[in-house]
DNA sequence: GACCGGAGTGGAACCGGTTCCACTTTTGTA
DNA sequence: TACAAAAGTGGAACCGGTTCCACTCCGGTC
């Protein structure tokens, strides 16, 4: 366990001052001779000398890294996020820290906190909703945010990246109507978030597109947390008049939603067609695959890091960004026809 | 976008010296007058002052940080693993840096050096199996390594967190050869590695006990990167003479064979009993739901993040520690009785 | 041949913490 | 009451980079 050379062992090997090594390793910083560069360059490498990231960044007072705070990697989407995020990331030579919140505002601000001691020059983050004040004072400390997947609608000055809830959740729901459905289930994150409200309003525009009145009782709106979709689905096949279609629109409680379907025994489509929101590659193993609205999870990861690379190399103009990308909808065979029309 | 007070700026508001602001931080590191803490303290609170961890790091020479490296997150079982991972170390108050490898040397070297810059106090791994060197180095640069899941033979003064690997197979295998099967198909991890080679050799072991003669055709050591899996449960199904049984113990390729078993129309357990290496929670999901041999995640975290902890406080001794945690194997209705038994 | 501008260089301050050490005050004990 | 030990404090060096600045060479221009 010997320790690591440093930037002052290399310059007395090469025979040269530090600055000119400093010089070597950040070659902007300004000119160094060809010779002498070629010799630190040696030196450095018989040495295995590698530059401490901390004495860096505090030189230059931030870092080229990244903090990614998502609710949940055991969920499929925010790890697929992830994966692509920490992927993405590298290719820029930046570094991530991941962080988890479990949807609690506590550890969020935790996060936050921590995100700020380490001076990260941007977050990527899918808020909870709550911490305002403290999303706004890491703005203000100069810390680049870009919520993805959610928005906080009070902060209008942080970029957002998210897929087009309304009209994901319009599609669906007006394939169903299409289909002959006229009471379809809608399981949604909670009207406290964008994702959530969005959702439902798209899922109201299609049944107004189509004529058709909203039972309030077919839409259940959430928490991401624990597995309440179980009961959801539970209760929305305990209606006296069972919806025939249902769509799951909150993404962290697709699994225990469908769970329940087939521990129920619901017969898909016949008794039930399904929805889901999710491109969790599990989808297509269940019988009947499932159809499902397919986020495009890299789009998200790369507009995302783009926007927060961006803003830290000072390359964007100061108003906020919003990007929408498209989500495709993947027809399966969790869908059929309402064979009985009730109306005529 | 004001700049953040420093310890200078909490001192002098305070009127007190820098050292005194130090020991208010640290506690165990000397003595200071309650009335002094307190002003302190109100200080830290009305200026917002959050220590840099920058600073700390540079002069004490390493961070309460522990690296995770694994293939991909995307993988469940990783996703899991880093999720668990990430949380235990915030609740001790360590932060974790998530890197990707997926599977390639390259890759996993770039992430060791970016580590080494960071100065890590420890490094969690599923490692590649090469860079045998660079891992070597970096222990020897003071680096404490763990390595989860599988392990790397020539590298014996790492500690390794793994499951039961052998037992875990032969325990799957002899469940089927228990029902009757003789002809059971392996997917395994490539030879070179030791979760490959372990429960190949749990497989073999089941057999011998079993005084079936394994047929070298059925068994298949496929690499963790791509989808190979199809492939190879195509070839077994092309087999002269088909396996009966099926036991994925390739975690990374299960999606990939069971999709091609149900693109295959292959019926389970009708046709083919099926077990796998895998708690994703989907396995119960699909029709019918999986077998499973069941890796205790949590656990595995948990081991490894406390043998880089109590390594980073210098707590243990110097041998390394191997781990082993049970797997449990989970029966479910993927596995069915031989029929025609063909020895009678 | 005097003068100017730029390439190349090294010295030293600086970033924001920690820690060692010398010093003063308090406390406890004989 | 005297004195040693302990509690409390501030100064300053240090960690390992970056960067500003002053300075020395150059070659090219009137």
């Amino acid at each position: 366990m010997k320790k690591a050379p440093t930037i002052r062992d290399v310059a007395a090997a090469a025979g040269v001052s530090v600055s000119v090594v400093s010089r070597v390793l950040n070659p902007e910083s300004g000119p160094v001779a060809p010779a002498k560069r070629e010799s630190v360059l040696r030196v450095i490498d018989e040495l295995g000398y590698r530059p401490r990231a901390a004495a860096r960044e505090l030189s230059v007072g931030h870092t080229p890294t990244v903090g990614l705070v998502v609710a949940d990697l055991t969920n499929p989407f925010f790890a697929q996020l992830a994966d692509r995020v920490v992927w993405e990331a590298r290719s820029h030579g930046v570094q991530v820290v991941v962080m988890t919140t479990q949807e609690d505002p506590h550890l969020e601000a935790d996060s936050l906190d921590t995100l700020l001691d380490r001076s990260v020059g941007g977050v990527i983050a899918t808020p909870t909703g709550a911490n305002i004040e403290k999303w706004a004072r890491l703005q203000s400390l100069g810390v680049n945010v870009v919520f993805v997947d959610r928005t906080i609608p009070e902060l209008s000055s942080v970029d957002v990246v998210s897929i087009e809830n309304v009209d994901s959740a319009r599609r669906a729901t007006e394939y169903l109507l299409g289909l002959g459905h006229t009471r379809i289930g809608l399981i949604s994150g909670p009207a406290s978030t964008s994702t959530g409200r969005s959702r439902i309003q798209g899922y109201q525009s299609a049944h107004n597109n189509f004529k058709v009145q909203v039972d309030p009782q077919l839409v259940r709106d959430i928490p991401f947390r624990g597995d309440g979709g179980g009961d959801a689905v539970g209760s929305l096949l305990a209606l006296p008049e069972r919806p025939t279609g249902l769509i799951v629109a909150n993404t962290a409680q697709v699994q225990s939603s469908v769970r329940r379907l087939v521990q129920t025994g619901t017969s898909i489509p016949g008794d039930l067609s399904v929805i889901v929101f999710d491109d969790n590659p599990w989808t297509e193993l269940t019988s009947p695959p499932l159809s499902v609205i397919r986020q495009p999870i890299g789009m998200l990861a790369v507009h995302s890091l783009e926007l927060v690379l961006g803003r830290m190399q000072g390359r964007l103009p100061d108003t906020p960004r919003r990007i929408e990308v498209n989500a495709d909808f993947l027809p399966r065979s969790s869908c059929s026809p309402l064979l009985l029309s009730p109306t005529r």
